[in-house]
Order: C-alpha cells, then sequence, then structure tokens
RNA sequence: GCCCGAGUGGCGGAAUUGGUAGACGCCCGGGACUUAAAAUCCCGUGGGUUUCGACCCGUGCCGGUUCGAGUCCGGCCUCGGGCACCA
C-alpha cells in the first residue's frame, strides 16, 4: 500500500463543502460562538506556528457542531497598522493596496487548512463600513466623558514616530520596533479606562480564563489599599499629600521625596537650592525611562525645607525630589520611612538621612540597632501609644487616628493609567473630532459618520507630533457641525487596538449599517464561548477588549459586561528552539507541508506536537508519523469497508473504550493524547479486524464522526467510502458506556514491599481473599520464609504483600 | 528583586491525580517484500548485571510521609516566562 492520495481527496471535499455547507444558517439549534484572535495580514503570510491556534480553534468548532450546536466560527483582518504604512513609505504603495493583496495569500492559506471559517462573515477593521463603528463608539466615550484631550509627558517612540500607551511601552521599549522610549509632552487623546479599573478586577474573577491571564491583568491594574495624608511643611501654608499603603509606619517618616515633576516643587524649593534643584527637574525630563530604570543607584536633591510628621511634631522631615518617585501615580509624592521600606533605605543611606525603627519582630530586642531594612510585620515601637500592638491593628488605628485629625483617609490607587488614545501616523482610524474656534471641541456627528481617511501625498511621519494627515488642508478643513464658521479637524488617528477592541461584536451582524450590531444577532451568538489565542495579548487586546465592552453595556449597546467567556492560549510554535519568523529563517510555510503531506496530515501534526498550551518545537520528521497514521487508517477501511459483521465482544468493548478515550481528552483539551489515542485504538481495531475478518458497521461509523473533527477531508471519505450519501457531520458524536468497557478479567500488579514482583490475571468478580490466596500463590518464592505482617488489595490495581524476616 | 510555569529515555512527550514509569510518535537497529531502492509490514529499542530464569538502578538534587511517591510535604539547584522604583 502506497501513501493515500491526500491531495485529491482534500481537494474534492473541500469543493464539495463551498457547494454544499455542513451548517445550515438558519438552523434553530443552540449556538456556540467559537472565535479565534483574528490576524494582522502581514506580507510573510502565515507560518506554521499560526496554525496551531486555528487549528485548535477549527477542531473544537467541528466537535461542537456534531454535538449538535450551530457553530459560529468567523475570521477577519485587524488590518490598520504600522507594517503596512511602512511598506507605503518604502514603496510609495497605498496601505490599502498591500493589505488587500496580503490578506488574499492569507485568506488562500485559511482556506487550505480546511477550515469552516463563514466567510460570508469577514470583516476588515479598515473597512469604512467597520471603522464607522469604531469612530461611533468613540464619539460615544466623548460624550459620556470618557475620550478627553490633555496635555502630558507621553511614551515616544523616536522610531515610529508616534506617542505609545503604556501597555505598548513595557520595558521602557516600544512594543513594535523595541526602541527605547523617551517622554515627550504632547496634547493627546485619552480614554478613561481608570473609571473601570474597579470593574476590570473585580469582574476577572468569574472568567475561566487562564489564572496566568488573570494574574498579569491583575497586577496591570494594581490596586492597592492605603491611605492619603497630608503633612505640613515648616513656615509655610503649603500641604503635601503622600499615598502610602503602610499608614502603620506614620511615626517612622523620617523624610519625604517628591517626584521631579510635582507642582510643589517651583514653590517650594528654598533660594540656596534652587539652582541644583532646576538643574535635576530639567535632567529628569530629558532622560528616556530606559535611561531612569537603569540607574544602579537613587539620586536625587534636597529642596531645602521641612515636613513636620503629624503624629511626632519634632520630627522635621527634610524635603528631596528625586525620579524614583513616580509623578502620575498616588499623588507624586511620598512619605520615606526608611527603616521599612527597600528603596527609602537605599535613598537614606545614599544621602544620609536619619532612620527610625517602628516595628520589630517578635521576641527581637528593641535595643538593637537596625542593620537591614526591615519589611515584615511585627510589633510597634517608638510610635507613641501604639507601642506593642501588632503592626497590622496599628494600621488600622493610625488611619482612624489621622481621620479623626483630620489629615488623612483610606482610599485605593491603581497602577492602570488612562489610554493614550492618539496616535501621529496616517494608517488608522481617523478620530472624528473637529476643533472650532467658538464651540471648541466637537465630535463630528453620527450621521457623518465615518470620517473617512483621505490619500496623502506622503506617509512619512513628522517629528513634530503631528499625523502626515496634518498636511492634507482640504481635509484637514472644514466647518463646524454646530456653528457651522470654519474649523479643522482632528488630524491623529487611533490606535490599533481601536478596531480590534470591539470585532468581536460585528461577527455576529457584519453587513448592519445601522448599528454596531443588531440587538438579536448579538443576543443569539455573544458574548463568545470560546476564545482561542496567543498570551501576547494578556494586558493589550484582552483588557482593551473588555473595556470596551463594559462601555458598551453601560450605554445599552450590548447585554453583557464580559466579551469572552472562556479563554485559551495556545504555546508558541518554535524551530530550534527559536520563534519563527522570516528575519531568522526558521519560518515552515503551511503551504510546503500541505503539498507534501496534506492538510489533515498537517492539522493532525499540530495536535500532536505537544501540549497545546505549551510551547513545542517543530519536528520536520514528526509529521511522518501522523502521515502514516492517516494512510493505516484509509487502508484499514479500503479493506474492511465491505465487510462489515456483528461486533465481537472485543470490538464493542475496543469501540465503548476509544470513545470514551477520545472525548475525555477531546474535553480536557489534551490533544497530543487525542491522536495518542487515535493511533493506539486504531491499531487494536486493525488486528481485531484481521482476526474477525470485518469490523462492525458502528465501530467504523464511531471512528469516522469522531476523526471527522481532526481530519474532515478523510474522514468524509470514509463516510462517503461506506456508501452514505451525506456529510459526516451530520452525524451525532458517539456515546460510551462504561459498564461496557469492563472486562471481564482484570490485570494486577503483584507487589512485595511495594515492589514489583509479577502480574496476576484474574476474574473481574474475584472476592478479596480469592484474589490475595492467587497472589501469595505466585509469590510463593518471595514468601517462602517470611512473616507476612500486612496484605493490601486495591480492586481493579494492585496486590501489595508486606513482609518481614 | 518579586510573581508564575517547567525539569521523565537519543528526541517530542504519556501516566485514569498516591497504585505495573516511559503510552503514542520520531530517530536508530534487525527482519520480510523487492533485481535494487522508495513505500509498506513485522520485531527490538531507559541504564546496568546475567547462569537467559531473572535481578539491581532509574522521573533535576537532598531529606520526609506512606504498604507503595514522577505524583504529597520540607529544603535546595537549573531552565523558561511575566512584572519591575506603583510607595
Amino acid at each position: 500500500m502506497s501513501r493515500y492520495d491526500f491531495s485529491s481527496i482534500e481537494k474534492k471535499w473541500r469543493d464539495h463543502w463551498q457547494a454544499n455547507p455542513i451548517q445550515d444558517e438558519n438552523s434553530d439549534k443552540p449556538t456556540h460562538y467559537c472565535l479565534d484572535m483574528f490576524p494582522y495580514p502581514s506580507g510573510e503570510g502565515l507560518h506554521v506556528g499560526h496554525w496551531r491556534g486555528y487549528v485548535l480553534s477549527d477542531v473544537l468548532s467541528r466537535y461542537k457542531i456534531l454535538q449538535g450546536y450551530h457553530v459560529l466560527h468567523p475570521m477577519g483582518w485587524d488590518a490598520f497598522g504600522l507594517p503596512a504604512e511602512n511598506h507605503a513609505i518604502e514603496h510609495g504603495i497605498h496601505p490599502a493596496v498591500n493589505t488587500a493583496e496580503n490578506i488574499r495569500t492569507i485568506k488562500r492559506q485559511l482556506k487550505e487548512i480546511g477550515a469552516v471559517y463563514d466567510w460570508d462573515r469577514e470583516i476588515n477593521t479598515t473597512d469604512p463600513a467597520y471603522y464607522k463603528w469604531t469612530q461611533w463608539i468613540f464619539v460615544q466615550m466623548f460624550k459620556k466623558g470618557l475620550a478627553y484631550e490633555k496635555d502630558m509627558p507621553l511614551n515616544w517612540c523616536p522610531k515610529c514616530k508616534t506617542v505609545l500607551a503604556n501597555e505598548e511601552a513595557l520595558g521602557g521599549e516600544c512594543e513594535r520596533c523595541k526602541s527605547g522610549v523617551t517622554k515627550k509632552m504632547l496634547r493627546q487623546w485619552m480614554l478613561k479606562i481608570t473609571a473601570y479599573a474597579d470593574r476590570l478586577l473585580a469582574d476577572l474573577e468569574n472568567l475561566d480564563w487562564p489564572e496566568k491571564v488573570k494574574k498579569m491583568q491583575a497586577d496591570w491594574i494594581g490596586k492597592s489599599y492605603g491611605a492619603e495624608l497630608d503633612f505640613e511643611v515648616e513656615n509655610s501654608d503649603q500641604k503635601i499629600r503622600v499615598f502610602t499603603t503602610r499608614p502603620d509606619t506614620l511615626y517612622g517618616a523620617t523624610f519625604m521625596v517628591m517626584a521631579p515633576e510635582h507642582p510643589l516643587v517651583a514653590r517650594l524649593v528654598s533660594a540656596e537650592q534652587a539652582e541644583a534643584v532646576k538643574d535635576y527637574v530639567q535632567r529628569a525630563a530629558s532622560r528616556s525611562s530606559v535611561d531612569r530604570m537603569s540607574d544602579k543607584e537613587k539620586t536625587g536633591v534636597f529642596l531645602g525645607c521641612y515636613a513636620i510628621n503629624p503624629l511626632d511634631r519634632d520630627m522635621k522631615m527634610p524635603i528631596w525630589i528625586s525620579d524614583y518617585v513616580l509623578a502620575d501615580y498616588g499623588t507624586g509624592a511620598i512619605m520615606c520611612v526608611p527603616a521599612h521600606d527597600e528603596r527609602d533605605f537605599e535613598f537614606a543611606k545614599k544621602f544620609d538621612l536619619y532612620i527610625r525603627q517602628v516595628i520589630i519582630a517578635e521576641g527581637e530586642d528593641a535595643n538593637k540597632p537596625l542593620e537591614e531594612v526591615y519589611t515584615n510585620d511585627g510589633l510597634m515601637i517608638n510610635s507613641g501609644r501604639f507601642n506593642g500592638m501588632n503592626n497590622r491593628q496599628a494600621l488600622e488605628e493610625i488611619s482612624q487616628e489621622a481621620e479623626k485629625m483630620g489629615i488623612g483617609k483610606q482610599t485605593t490607587n491603581f497602577k492602570l493609567r488612562d489610554w493614550v488614545f492618539s496616535r501621529q501616523r496616517y494608517w488608522g482610524e481617523p478620530i472624528p473630532i473637529i476643533h472650532c474656534p467658538t464651540c471648541g471641541i466637537v465630535p463630528v456627528p453620527e450621521d457623518q459618520l465615518p470620517v473617512l481617511l483621505p490619500d496623502v501625498e506622503s506617509y512619512l511621519p513628522t517629528d513634530t507630533g503631528e499625523s502626515p494627515l496634518a498636511a492634507v488642508t482640504e481635509w484637514v478643513n472644514t466647518t463646524c457641525p454646530t456653528c457651522g464658521i470654519a474649523a479643522k479637524r482632528e488630524t491623529n488617528t487611533m490606535p490599533t487596538w481601536a478596531g480590534s477592541s470591539w470585532y468581536f461584536l460585528r461577527y455576529a451582524d457584519p453587513h448592519n449599517d445601522e448599528q454596531l450590531a443588531g440587538s438579536e444577532a448579538l443576543k443569539k451568538w455573544l458574548p463568545v464561548d470560546y476564545y482561542v489565542g496567543g498570551v501576547e495579548h494578556a494586558v493589550l487586546h484582552l483588557l482593551y477588549a473588555r473595556f470596551y465592552t463594559k462601555f458598551l453595556y453601560d450605554i445599552g449597546a450590548v447585554e453583557f459586561e464580559e466579551p469572552f467567556v472562556k479563554l485559551f492560549n495556545q504555546g508558541m510554535i518554535t524551530r530550534h528552539g527559536r520563534k519563527m519568523s522570516k528575519s531568522i529563517g526558521n519560518g515552515i510555510s503551511p503551504d510546503d507541508i500541505i503539498s507534501q503531506y496534506g492538510c489533515d496530515a498537517l492539522r493532525l501534526y499540530e495536535l500532536f506536537v505537544g501540549p497545546p498550551a505549551m510551547d513545542s518545537d517543530w519536528d520536520d520528521s514528526g509529521i511522518e508519523g501522523v502521515f502514516r497514521y492517516l494512510t493505516r487508517t484509509r487502508k484499514l477501511f479500503n479493506q474492511y469497508k465491505d465487510n462489515t459483521i456483528e461486533a465481537t465482544p472485543e470490538m464493542t468493548r475496543l469501540r465503548h473504550l476509544f470513545i470514551k478515550d477520545i472525548s475525555q481528552r477531546l474535553d480536557n483539551l489534551t490533544m497530543n493524547t487525542v491522536v495518542s489515542g487515535f493511533m493506539e485504538h486504531t491499531s487494536t481495531l486493525t488486528d481485531l479486524a484481521k482476526k474477525a475478518g470485518g469490523i462492525d458497521a458502528e465501530t467504523m461509523d464511531a471512528l469516522t464522526i469522531m476523526l471527522a473533527p481532526f481530519a474532515p477531508h478523510l474522514a468524509e471519505e470514509l463516510w462517503q467510502m461506506r456508501g452514505n450519501k451525506d456529510t459526516v457531520f451530520a452525524n451525532e458524536w458517539p456515546k460510551y458506556d462504561e459498564s461496557q468497557i469492563k472486562s471481564d478479567t482484570l490485570n494486577l500488579a503483584i507487589q512485595v514491599n511495594g515492589r514489583l514482583r509479577g502480574q496476576l490475571t484474574v476474574d473481574a468478580n474475584a472476592s478479596k481473599e480469592d484474589v490475595l490466596s492467587q497472589a501469595k500463590t505466585e509469590l510463593a518464592k518471595w514468601l517462602d520464609g517470611m512473616q507476612i505482617v500486612k496484605e493490601i488489595y486495591v480492586p481493579g490495581k494492585i496486590v501489595n504483600i508486606v513482609v518481614k524476616q
């Protein structure tokens, strides 16, 4: 038997499904929405690493179809973004042209995977009919005060020449080009995602998502509980407000540090220190965040003035500025407790500031000098009437005390910052805003949406912080929709995340031009039941999409608060241990694999390569194994398709075991072991068939149906080979009966003192005494001359005889 | 520094959650078929000792619990990932 002719089989069924879809669009079955994170249509096309998630979601979709669901499994394009724009800059070709070309390639590739994508629902974020609604959402946010303009120091990527959101500038590096990010003072559009911080955090709890992703989001939102406290400044009527999570350490606050950008710095600085402070502030402003973070040692300058510790008014706290205090977290100023905070300790050591210990480990000598920072819990010392109290309790009581004194209140703080939403680039949705000299900021009226992205002469970004759109004067100059006088359009565009923050809604009703999606369609399909994609979007796309959904819920546009019920992150496929990419030259094109082995084999290997949630290394010869399996299965059906016999007891038992193993493993998403299961059980079936001279119809049916989600082309072929006229997907997933799996005999391991000494086959109904006496006969040579201490029998598993000399 | 993962044959990985470690596959070796090769099929394949019946040792390291530990507990080591001055 030679290798099976996959190419004609696969072509035949692809064409057949195109003409005869396996699902009825008007079905009234219960619905299931299985979604892939839609791709950016990169010029590199897809490599086999991308396919891992797509195969997984396709298998799950087909499984759901066989379980009687009407499944929505759509695909589309997240097509705004820098690569297309950079390509345009280099070649002078409009990004839309290049993007369309890339989409054609990837769409062809996706069709060859044999996926059940519903191409009638294809969406493209750069389509004006789509981004009309992206802009509409922005206008709604503006109306609710959630989109606002602000001057602030922002992450600026000098290479991409645009501002970046905090989420795009992790570790001070541009998410796209890895350049060091600098700060630039610019007037930018912001989205008030912080207004949703509490809900975004609280609702994580109920999501069926990987714990890792939930934790990453929770950390990113970063809620902390503490108090805001006001400190008087000596010889001044100014007060400095700080945020602290440790009010219990208030007696140990011996100095204070403010961010260099803090508005009070200029007012408080003494004449003697003015020069030094000015230098420091300027230097801090000019340094990139990478620079600032790479500092090994703390830096700072004394302001020349003192704050007063409210609980110990004799304690004069020198006020410093330092860039280790962040201007945009808390109040931009901190009380420093060097004895109990590592950073404050380091700062105090560097500048020789007073350290006062206020918490001590239980049982420790209070007079022993503090040698290193103590951050654990303990008992209060040097803290007036709180001495001897547990510090956790002191935290409560000192907070209350501060509140009573009118100098503080309990509060919470978030690490999450508002979302910098404008980009100084061409290839994005224009922000639908008009600047009018008399009316100010006016949103484009909804009936005038979309604001079309105009053509430009040059796509080059500028250094001025202005988008290339600013040069298109005939587009920029418009009239105010409110008062009608000459006005100018906003020239910034939206970040690429804008379109992807709500696309999953659009698939439900992709051609609606009245609403972003009709409520009937939304009710039918949403929220997404199963979302499959890479972990790299843990705090970007997934957080933004949750925010958008909550906002749309608040304005009544959708009826659910969380977009994705269940999330699965597939692992990366590497080659020689490295991520596949064109620049490294280790990418493997699915096109080549398909022409050599067919897409069913590729699908199976994508699953067999390793546990779906873990990274796996692509092995060129590994696919041989699954290909051989498909060949053997084809051969088996060729041989026995007409030899249907009565099921032998062994065959019946195998069928139930086969169904159980595949079903359970599939439900657990351990796809690699599903493939193992197919191989193992099909091999057993082959042996049984040889012995019996045929296979029963029910077993052949079950195998074919179970194979269908994994190798749909071959399964459909096998189904047809046996004379069936309908599609294999019209069947129901086969069921198993546990009682049919039980065998008449049990194979037991027998041990002496926990060491394996043999095997025993016993009747399944044998009594404990019976089994033990058989085992002892078998173990005679090990028990001879020994005293039996204990006899253990775990039914169906093991016998262990414990002996001693 | 902090927070997650993960360490099992030559390799990718299984192990029904405390019960026969190494399923399934790759690679490799032997055989059948063939003029030959490819393809296919069968057998072998953790290490060691061996009187060929079997016996020792083996899941990163050290210790513990248990009749029994890859799995549970305590302490380390290594690798991968995430966050990183958030007061």
